[in-house]
DNA sequence: ATGGTTTTGACAATCATTATCAATAAGAGA
DNA sequence: TCTCTTATTGATAATGATTGTCAAAACCAT
């Protein structure tokens, strides 16, 4: 039988209250500083159980982190996120939207979902030009 | 200067006999049973450099482990992975590029990186109906 | 062949995530 | 309300992929 604990309670509305991705860590670590003593083993069991039952979007970053959010079926947008900061822009993507559609359509894939999501230095970041990763152009 | 060794050959032939996607360490098992005495970090480096040359492909698999794939067309593109049978078709993008290189830089980023995947339902898994296997959520 | 430099590889280090397991607390029933 | 059963928690160990280290080996222009 599931029972209702603060710490899944936090989790939730900890994840409801971020916007875009954030890796189960950062959640955490997030709610560490709001002053929950919740253990990490117990963020993560969380994290996967929202995502197992569908409340919760999970994806990879390009580093291999997995990162959630909060699955918010109003308004489908994407994010623009620095790497270095954490900054999260929100981005129309209406163009994306319809390629999407369309090349799903022209391979004969049907219901499709689509994770569109832009990681850079932010303008910030840049400027402070520290020592760069160099990674993918 | 780059030098050519029988390691990094090793690996680009390995990776063009496999069929689709495979991780580091499997090569890298891969090559073993076949006789060569190359090392694991080799072979990462080895991936690592033909992905950043962009002569491999690279995504993360739900697991979070890297994968790998010999890149049949040059330059950057996607995929469009099917969420029940894994069918993985590769997909130009020049519309999406274009678009999150635009977006990034209205928003001051740079060095923009951008993980662009369609999920969806392939013609066949459709066709076989969709909550039959129940594998994926 | 020689020398300067890149590359290799065994192993340690790191990072995210998962398993362990005793202690705790949620919730049903008395 | 109180008790009892058992799901859940959390500190920590364990795991597994990936990266860093650095002396030794290999490559290639000369």
């Amino acid at each position: 039988m599931k029972r209702n604990t603060w710490q899944r309670e936090a989790v939730r509305e900890a994840l409801d209250d971020t916007e875009g991705f954030i890796s189960a860590q950062a959640l955490h670590s997030a709610l560490h500083a709001s002053g929950s003593p919740i253990g990490l083993a117990t963020v993560y069991r969380a994290l996967g159980d929202l995502a197992a039952k569908g409340d919760a979007d999970s994806l990879q970053s390009p580093e291999g982190e997995a990162l959630y959010r909060a699955c918010s079926t109003t308004g489908h947008h994407h994010h623009l996120i620095c790497r270095n900061c954490g900054l999260t822009v929100e981005i129309a993507a209406d163009e994306v939207e319809t390629w999407a559609k369309r090349v799903a359509a022209e391979h004969g894939f049907t219901g499709a979902a689509h994770v569109v999501d832009v990681f850079g230095l932010c303008a910030n970041c840049t400027k402070l030009g520290t020592s760069e990763t160099g990674r993918n152009p």
